[in-house]
Order: structure tokens, then sequence, then C-alpha cells
DNA sequence: ATGCTAATGATACTGCATTATCAATAGCAA
DNA sequence: TTGCTATTGATAATGCAGTATCATTAGCAT
């Protein structure tokens, strides 16, 4: 991907601007805002391309399909390490900035810690106050 | 399921005694021991059978096919929440019985945490020894 | 403004995990 | 031992995320 195409400006908006993971299929529907006639197939090239030179990253949560964030070096604060946080209600994800620390003690003995991840579960501010009763 | 059919003995074993979460390729390999032409429909069916029950519960990590492993009320120690780490060479994955315990201050103001997981990521005890080098 | 060709849209195709189908087999109750 | 039928093995079918194809469109260098 060379050219600076519509799609491509809208696709990378999106991602940039999202504030938080996105599937592929919200960042069509989203940047479809600005390109109505975008094509799903333009998002996975664009994609593609776009974890290729690092402008974004992979997001990957247990069981479900990846998502896309803006790579970390597209941020002045922000550089790197960081959790998850997904939503019970809405279902989307958002990034923790803050990491616990040394996880190493949890292992068994002998095992080598290399890196981790974490997520957290439960409702968002937004859905936290509405909705207070579960969906069922 | 009713009947105890070698099939199901097999696999039910398989996942009791693996001490880890596999994946339904490893059980149809291991439990093919025991029964030979062991179909890996039949160990899909039996996975399915087997979560209904609560005999065994699926563990999912990032990008990866679920595994099984032992449901908690069949073991006395270990009663539910636990972690996991995954070996970055031989690629297994281990239950970590300990937890950090209160992750709730990491996420943003006005978020509600219900839940977390933990997956640690690195060399397991055999691995940790040999192959001191990595694979490339 | 023109021309070259990268990028796109529409859609067919692939890869792969899981499920359905169905005739044959084997628990298990009587 | 017999008979009923749940379960199995083999394999076809499904679902779906992501990729390939190809004629058309549109950046962008000249």
């Amino acid at each position: 991907m060379e050219r600076k195409t519509r799609q491509y400006q809208a696709i990378h908006e999106v991602i940039a601007q999202g504030g938080r993971p996105l599937l592929s299929q919200e960042i069509l529907e989203l940047a479809s805002k600005a390109v109505p006639q975008l094509s799903l197939a333009t998002v996975y090239r664009q994609i593609k391309s776009l974890l290729e030179d690092g402008s974004i990253r992979q997001v990957q949560l247990p069981g479900q399909n990846p998502r896309y964030e803006i790579g970390s070096h597209e941020h002045d604060h922000d550089h790197g390490h960081h959790h998850y946080f997904q939503c019970r209600h809405c279902e989307k994800v958002f990034d923790v900035p803050t990491c616990p620390g040394n996880l190493d003690k949890l292992a068994p003995a002998g095992f080598m810690v290399e890196d981790h991840e974490i997520i957290l579960y439960g409702r968002c501010g937004e859905c936290a106050d509405k909705n207070v009763i579960r969906k069922h």
C-alpha cells in the first residue's frame, strides 16, 4: 500500500481515533461512514499492511476474533506493555494502562516467566450506570 | 452419553490424568493408545457431553484452539479459579494454582471488575533445562 | 491533463475446526 | 443369549474468518 487512498485514510483514522481495540467488522462499520461503499476485503488488506509496517497491533482475547489498535509508537504516552478490560454487557474492549508488575512468582518452581497477559472482565463505566440488571 | 464405552473411558481418563489442558487433537492422540481406531468425531462428541455434564471445562488461550481439563469438582484440591502458563517452546499449557488476588484497582474509574484472567508465557521446567537456545 | 499501475469492490475460494449423516457396532437390560 | 438402541467410525457437510481473483477505479508522477 503506497498510495494514500480515501479507504486507507478512513481505516487508519478509525483505528487511531477508536481509543480501543476494534474488530475488523467494527472497522468496516466505522470507516464506512467516511467511505460508504467500503469493502470488507479492503479492510482486511489495509489491516494486513498496517500490521506489517507496525502502524497497528493485533489484540487477541480468548475465543474471540482479533482486534486492532494503534501501534504504540504512534502514541506519545503508552509505550507497549498494557492490559485489557472487556465489558460483558457491550462487549467492547478497553485498554488498561497499568500493570501489577512482576508475576514471575506465580509460576511453578523451575518455570521461567518471560511475559504475561491480564484480561479483566466486568462492566465498563457506561454499562455500569445504565442497565444495572443483566440482559437475562 | 449414557453407556460406558471404551471410547468414553479412554477420553475421560486422558483428560483426568493429563494434568494440564489438552487440545482435541492431543486427546485423540493420547486416547488412541487405548482405543487405536478412535475417531476425531467421537472425541468431539465426548468433549461436548463431558462439558455439558460439567465433568470437564474449556480453557481458551488467545488465538488458539480450545483446550480441555478436568472439571474442578472432580478434584479434591483446586476448586475453580486459577490461571495458566504456556511454554513458548513445547507449547504446552499448565495450570497455575495461585492468583495474585484483587486486580480491581487496575481498571479505569467507574469500571466494575467482576473477573479476570492471567496467562503467563515462558519456558516450562523441562524446556528451561534442555534447549537453552531458542529454536531460531 | 494523461498514463501507468496500485488499490478497490464484488465475490469466489480456501483452510480449518467442528458438526451432521448413516450404516455398522457394541453396551446393557431382560 | 437376544434384542434394542446409544454410540461409533468414516466421511461429507457446515460455518466462517480471511484470502485470491479480476475487471474497474483512482492516486500520483510526468
